[in-house]
Parts: structure tokens; C-alpha cells; sequence
DNA sequence: GTGGTCTAGACCACC
DNA sequence: GTGGTCTAGACCACT
């Protein structure tokens, strides 16, 4: 379900955190879908528990995801996310979109991929 | 000409790193135009010149700056831009504008303000 | 382990960083494998660590090293490397072939030496 | 007939002694061929004749000119060249060959390319 | 004056 | 222990 890279500088919980983000972004994990317990998730990536527990805290932080304690932790409806991440996300769209015209990237292409990833929501 | 944030995690050099980026992508600093020398910037920021030196110097390796010893330092032709960082890019613009979507926001609005960027090359 | 020449007009980092590199692409290092910390090549090679951190993070950013704080520097596999070093290698190949062509070398002595690399990977 | 980068970090000198050993390695100057004076190259590449006095006096130290006081510079035979430098670009063909190999690039295909300069001399 | 290199010594976060 | 960052101060070659 999820590509961990120890070499990676980011450390674990990070990628954990933003892999599951993506699945949910993306559609693969559905609205009120349940995602597997802390537990589960560890001895499945081999990971210390605390790790995930610490990546699911802050999803739900950032309102992608919702605990409920006894029962496990669900993806939260779109409505519920943090809005400071909007801005947030909008200023790195800028900036990179403003990048990718510099070096030469048509605008139209990037429209493009926008246009690709409405209609079939993919990656 | 740019802002350092001490709190932020993000190494004070690569702070300038992006900074300087972003000036010469959005065309504060056209292509061709000197900058600052190490020292002068060094003094204006108050930090070290080794950590400028540092910025630049990473700045010359993605392309986007070009050094003469002697002379000084100056803003890049825009081609000659590492190929790879294009590719990098265009991976952050696409989970990017994902999350966007997913977020609510509106193709048509991302769109815009990439004409936005086209015509008037802002932020 | 490496030779470093303080009368050559090369800086020392980058014999450091060239020395390393050609025992990672002749197999003395093999993929994976763990380097010596920076400070202990520091040590054993007389010259300041900075100096040594400043050649790993010139490899790291050609893809041939790897460094995860805490745990060591590691050796990266062959796939991921640079594509731009590559074609400024073939033009070095181009260039250098040529030039000993035109001084008398036989074209199928240098296919001999390539030959002796595919088999043995020394030198 | 040259292309000078003054961006590039190599002196001009050594740029202009590079390109012409290129020039009569690959054959576009001819063994014994006159080149142009020290002063018409100077003016037509708009430089320093100093600059271009000393390239002319390394290419000559490592064989490959030969130059006639009162009449000009010319293109040595083959046989004149440094025996010193072979051994150097041996080497240097070496380490190159060795990266590519690393690299994935296959051996034929090197050998391949040598054979394309032996029969069309191209650069 | 410029960029470039090197040293020495400090501090941090992570493991 | 590890890598990573930053500072202070020095020296060099080139313009």
C-alpha cells in the first residue's frame, strides 16, 4: 500500500503521512472508508507502532482522517480539512507552476494535467 | 530583497537558495543581471559568507546561476536548467494540484491563475 | 585508501569526491555498502571533516552516495544517478577516444581495455 | 572557428588550446597546415594576443604545433605529440569507460562509437 | 574587489 | 555515535 524509502531523508512517519494523504486524495481510500489499525499497518510495513500512531495523529490534525477510540480511524469527509493547508498548498502550486512556465513548460500542458486528473482522479 | 526566517527548519542557506530561485523564475533578477557579490549579501543579511556562498553555489549546480571568479555571479540563460529538476517539478505540481482538487478547489481556478502567471509573471 | 595530492591545482574535496567515486563505479565499494563516518576519513586523512562532508554531499547529489543522519553514508545503487553525468561522460568518452586515435592508439586496443573492465571491473 | 565561454570557470587560454587540439586531432587542421596568425586570431575572436600566444606556446610544448619564427605556427606531424600525454588520456579513457559501464551504458555501444570515429574522423 | 577553498570549533537532531 | 548546519577567520588566484 505504501513505498517506504529508508534512505530517504524524510523521516518515516513523514512518508507515512503523506502516502496516506495521497491515497486519500486520490480516491483510492474512500470517504468514511476504514483505514487498518495502528497495529496492523506496522507489522504490515514493519514499522514501530509508535511511528504510524504519530503519522495518523497528524492526518488528523490536518482533518483527513478521523479516530474514534475502540473503533479505528476513517477517512474524513473533504469538508473538514484544515483550510491553512489550502493556502498553503496554493503557494507551492505558484510556485511551481511560475518554475515550470520559466523553464519552458507550456501552460497549456499544464492544464492539461489538471483537466486528466478531474476526469479520472488518478495519481 | 529576501526574507530569513531563523524558526523555520529549513537551513538559512537554502532559504537564500529558493529565495534567489524564485527572483530570477519570477523575473525579479533577469537573465544576465549580476548579483549581489558573496560578501556584500553576506553583510546585508548578516549571516555568514560561507552560507551564501553555499546558496550560490547549489544555485549554480541546477543551472539557474553562473559564476566567474573575479567578477561575480549572474543569473543564468534560462536554458541550461538541469533536466531533472523538471521532472521533480512536475512530480510536486501534480500532488499538488491533486490535493487542490480534492480540496474543493475548482480546475478552472488553478487555471487562471496560471494564465495569470503567463501574462504578467507574478509571484 | 585514497590519494590526495596537496601540490595538484584540484581541491582537495574534489580528489576526495573523484577518488570516491571511481571505488564505487569499480566495485571496491559495492552498493550498500557503509563508508567511513566523516569524521573518521577526516582523521585518517588529515584534513578537516567539512571538507570530507563537503565531498559526500557532492556524491549525494550525483546519486552515487546516500547519507541518512545518524546512521552513516552508504553507497547507492547504480540505478538513480544523474542522467545528466552521463552525457558529459560520453562526451569525455567522445573526445578523449578520438585524441588517441589521432595519436596512433588502434581503435581495438581501446576495445580490448573496455573488454577487460566488462569482465574483471578493475581499474 | 572557436567557441570561448566566458562564463565557464576554465581560463580562456586553456579553452582556446583545447579547441584547436580538437581541431587537428579530428582532422579539420590538417598535418602541416598553417594556422592563423597569433594577431588575426586574436582580433577575430576579439581577445588578448597574449591570450592566444600562450595557448599557441602550450599547444607547441605538448607537440601538437610547431612554430616557424618569421612564418607562423603549424600543425605537427602525429609522431611529435608529448608521449606523456597518451599515458594521461589513457587514463582518463579508463575511469570514463569504467563510469559508463557502471552506468548501464553497454560496451558494445562504446565500441561502436570508436569505430564511427575511425572510419568518418567526426568529432 | 571577486569567487573559491580550507580550517577550527561549535551546536543541533536523530539513533 | 552519526550527519548537517553555521560561524569566524584565513589564504589563494584572478580582475
Amino acid at each position: 500500500m505504501l513505498n517506504l524509502d529508508y534512505r530517504d531523508a524524510r523521516p518515516i512517519y513523514e512518508q507515512v503521512k503523506d502516502g496516506l494523504r495521497r491515497l486519500v486524495v486520490t480516491g483510492v481510500i474512500q470517504e468514511g472508508e476504514k483505514l487498518p489499525s495502528v497495529r496492523t499497518m506496522a507489522s504490515s510495513l514493519a514499522i514501530n507502532p509508535n511511528t504510524i500512531q504519530r503519522a495518523y495523529e497528524a492526518l488528523e490534525a490536518e482533518g483527513y482522517l478521523c479516530s474514534v477510540p475502540g473503533k479505528g480511524s476513517f477517512a474524513a469527509p473533504h469538508t473538514g480539512v484544515d483550510q491553512g493547508r489550502k493556502k498553503e498548498l496554493l503557494q507551492v502550486f505558484d510556485q511551481t507552476a511560475a518554475e515550470l512556465l520559466f523553464l519552458g513548460v507550456d501552460g497549456e500542458a499544464l492544464w492539461a494535467r489538471i483537466r486528466a486528473m478531474e476526469g479520472g482522479e488518478a495519481q
